[in-house]
DNA sequence: ATTATCTTTCATTTTTTTTTGAAAGTTCAG
DNA sequence: CTGAACTTTCAAAAAAAAATGAAAGATAAT
């Protein structure tokens, strides 16, 4: 298999990855095209290597942008605007997990926090104490999720691939 | 607020959250209905409660079956099959874990490592070089989070919410 | 101030995903 | 064996999501 093929099913592969976990297969793909990019590209560039709009690569790029997982480039002399993508995969991992708690956790856990005031007249029914307890079971798990993940964000790489393994393995 | 009314909204918010990781929304609606209901439901009061068609709640019906978070249940001398969802939030996180690393981590994961053997002829460019690293890099992130899932899918509830916290707080 | 170059927006179109519902399939009591 | 009760399937329809592209908006050079 020659390095342009391989780029090529990578970039496919992570689209469908995205595809799989909400995120839009465009996005997903830019993101993918600048991962495996040696040198900044200009929207024209991923227009035509990705063959879409200039429409939907603006708005991607922007998505990506807002991420923290794309960097706009200026270049000395030249009006065209240069994408990069971040390649340290760590950093990139960290970007995933903090919009996403962001954007989805942290409202799902205030939903929850707020569904767990009904009324008290109903407060005796075992209904009533299985779902208080329902929500504050999910609300436990993620706050335990968000612990690990704020470790993540704000540890290094090496925390990461050492003392957490180091308990792993145990 | 009314216990009716606060599980209403957590079928709504757990269908929004279902989608936003690319879970169809009924699916994840039937799931959370399962959860707030003390009782086993039958596909005619899931169809009712949730104002879909019948064609639509079996097939979500099954796809949970499959991903082991609700189950059948026979009533003696009923027809009608019963349905429940598993109400431990630990087991529910395990099975959605290790049913998406199963479809789709997995996959990924192989396809890094197929992408990984590039023709020998362009090994001396940096590009091909840092091609092999990418890949490198996601599959040693990818075979991290495994061996964390992993742990957590061996490990009971205690384990996570114990050794891991206490190596969490330092 | 004008023009050329590049970016952004968004109403419309296209594609993808999900849902429907009627027909076919299954199971079991009588 | 028959038919009632229930489940499953899947082609077609509907809904939702994403992409297009032309027009409007910037920006900078002349």
């Amino acid at each position: 298999m020659k390095l342009e093929e391989a780029k090529q099913k990578f970039v496919e592969a992570w689209g469908t990855l995205g595809t799989n976990w909400g995120i839009n297969r465009t996005m997903a793909q830019i993101h993918a095209l600048l991962l495996v990019s040696d040198v900044a590209l200009t929207t024209d560039e991923i227009m035509d290597k990705l063959d879409i709009s200039r429409g939907n690569a603006n708005m991607n790029l922007r998505a990506l942008i807002d991420w923290g997982l794309a960097e706009r480039k200026v270049k000395l002399g030249e009006r065209a605007e240069y994408f990069t993508g971040e390649k340290d995969i760590w950093k990139v991992a960290v970007r995933i997990i903090r919009e996403r708690r962001r954007r989805e956790i942290d409202p799902l856990r205030s939903t929850l926090r707020d569904l767990r005031l009904i009324d008290d007249k109903e407060q005796k029914k075992e209904e009533y104490k299985a779902f208080i307890k329902l929500m504050d079971d999910i609300d436990g798990f993620a706050a335990s999720a968000d612990k690990i993940t704020d470790k993540m964000v704000m540890s290094d790489q090496s925390w990461f691939y050492g003392s957490l393994m180091k308990l792993i393995i145990k």
